[in-house]
RNA sequence: GCGGAUGUAGCUCAGUUGGUUAGAGCACCUGGUUGUGGUCCAGGGGGUCGCGGGUUCAAAUCCCGUCAUUCGCCCCA
């Protein structure tokens, strides 16, 4: 390694990828508003036990992918791998149940120590939304609605398709669980040796098996459906109904599970063929135990997050650079007025650049490739005569300015 | 963590029976235009051939290792 390289799986955000980056999060947070979600921003780090209390013992995420420190007093802290455990942990360190229902959006890095690719890094970025306090399809249904309104207004929800289906509840995974580790038992030796390990730690894993021999196994395998309580059916039925009578369509994914131990009842993911391998843009679920699981009142709660990277993959290019106004002064006596005029400019709305050494073809062509929408040129004779020559990059055509009056004259390049 | 592919100029890439000073396009700089950008013309700068070893009279080229990127698996946003 004889360049100094960024660490594996972090990328630098230059000014052209950040507008990208930035313009998916205002459209998520302005989409997302309209919904009532707030922004809301929790640390980056947590104590350790926040996230593998949470996210299961049995994740991956927890068991190899979680970046973790001591300190120097000796704590153990983990960078966030996502941000619900953490809005778990605001809800019980603040003692928000008072305040319930809350409504959070949030967007910021996470961290995964994973083995990079397309569409996956260490550091990433997720946006999100969290609703707390709500126990009824509405809420799954809300929740669910605002990340397809985030992804039309991104102009890419065409791309992607949402998945849907529903983890029931406690009493049903329970019973479910049981009858799938029966028949899988049964058919062990036609199972590939991931799933052979995911029988022990995470059945509903096998599902979702790419392994074309597991795939076989899994097309024989008791549906879920038939092993859902009346209660947890009648739930999932209300947000699918929900769903259809405001125009968000789905496909029913029997297969859908989630890695993470906290989620149960309505599982959805926005997934696309465009990523190759990383198909989910949008993820989430309902997660009615994880609060109570962490020590605090017992209060439901659903949400999803999105991977701004991914999503910034799809959207096509937007958010253009601004374009200045250039000042270009010619001779010495000219620079002071230049300043005091780039300085008035700027105070009154406009972007502006000023130049700051070579000659005035120099200045010129670095206007251009600022991309400058004209360029404002003072020299001997335009001091002498109180104004400045204007050229305009996109037509060629110059015309002149009285110096006193350019922060009116100049409405039409602001 | 596992498997495949790839690392040559700032960027995209040529460069095979190993053989002198390693090339192109784009970008950059200078001049043609000492008060005018974009096009055009002429010229110019820039490369420890990812890194470390090995084979050889000779390595960008062959071998080993290593690091990185990338595609897939696993997992996930």
């Amino acid at each position: 390694m004889s360049k100094l390289q960024p660490i594996r799986g972090t990328h630098d955000l230059l000014p052209d990828a950040m507008r990208q980056h930035r313009h998916v999060v205002e459209t998520a947070r302005a989409t997302a508003g309209r919904y009532g979600y707030q922004e809301a921003a929790t640390p980056i780090f947590e104590a350790t036990e926040v996230f593998a209390r949470t996210l299961g013992d049995t994740s991956d995420i927890v068991t190899k992918e979680m970046y973790t420190f001591e300190t120097k007093g000796g704590d153990r802290i983990t960078l966030r791998p996502e941000n619900t455990a953490g809005v778990a942990r605001a809800f019980i360190s603040n003692g928000l149940q008072q305040n319930l229902p809350l409504k959070y959006f949030y967007a910021g890095p996470m961290f995964r120590h994973e083995r990079p690719q397309k569409g996956r890094q260490r550091q990433f970025h997720q946006i999100g939304i969290e609703l707390l306090g709500v126990a009824e399809p509405l809420g799954d249904i809300e929740v669910i609605a605002a990340g397809a309104a985030i992804l039309d207004a991104l102009g890419i929800r065409h791309l992607t398709k949402l998945e849907l289906n529903t983890l029931g509840d406690t009493e049903s995974r329970d019973g479910y669980r049981a009858v799938l580790v029966d028949y899988f038992t049964q058919h062990l030796d036609k199972l590939s040796e991931d799933s052979c390990e995911r029988l022990d730690r995470n059945p509903l894993r096998i599902l979702d098996s790419k392994n074309p021999g597991d795939r076989e196994v899994v097309a024989g395998a008791p549906l879920f459906s038939d092993h859902l309580t009346d209660a947890a059916r009648d739930y999932f039925a209300e947000v699918c109904a929900g769903l259809s009578a405001i125009g968000v369509d789905y496909d029913l994914n029997p297969r859908l599970v989630r890695g993470l131990d906290y989620y149960c009842h309505t599982a959805f993911e926005f997934t696309t063929e465009a990523l190759g391998a990383q198909g989910a843009v949008i993820a989430g679920g309902r997660y009615d135990g994880l609060i109570a699981q962490m020590g605090g009142p017992p209060t439901p709660g659903i949400g999803w997050a999105g991977g701004i990277e991914r999503l910034t993959m799809l959207s096509n290019p937007h958010a253009p650079a601004p374009r200045p106004v250039a000042i270009v002064p010619i001779g010495e006596a000219a620079q002071a007025r230049a300043l005091m005029l780039a300085e008035d400019l700027r105070r009154a709305g406009y972007t502006v650049e000023l130049g700051y050494s070579g000659n005035l073809k120099k200045r010129m062509r670095r206007a251009d490739q600022q991309n400058a929408r004209a360029a404002l040129l003072i020299g001997e004779d335009e001091l002498a005569a109180g104004k400045a020559t204007l050229r305009d990059f996109d037509s060629g055509e110059q015309s002149d300015l009285d110096l006193d009056t350019l922060v009116d004259a100049l409405a039409a390049y602001r």
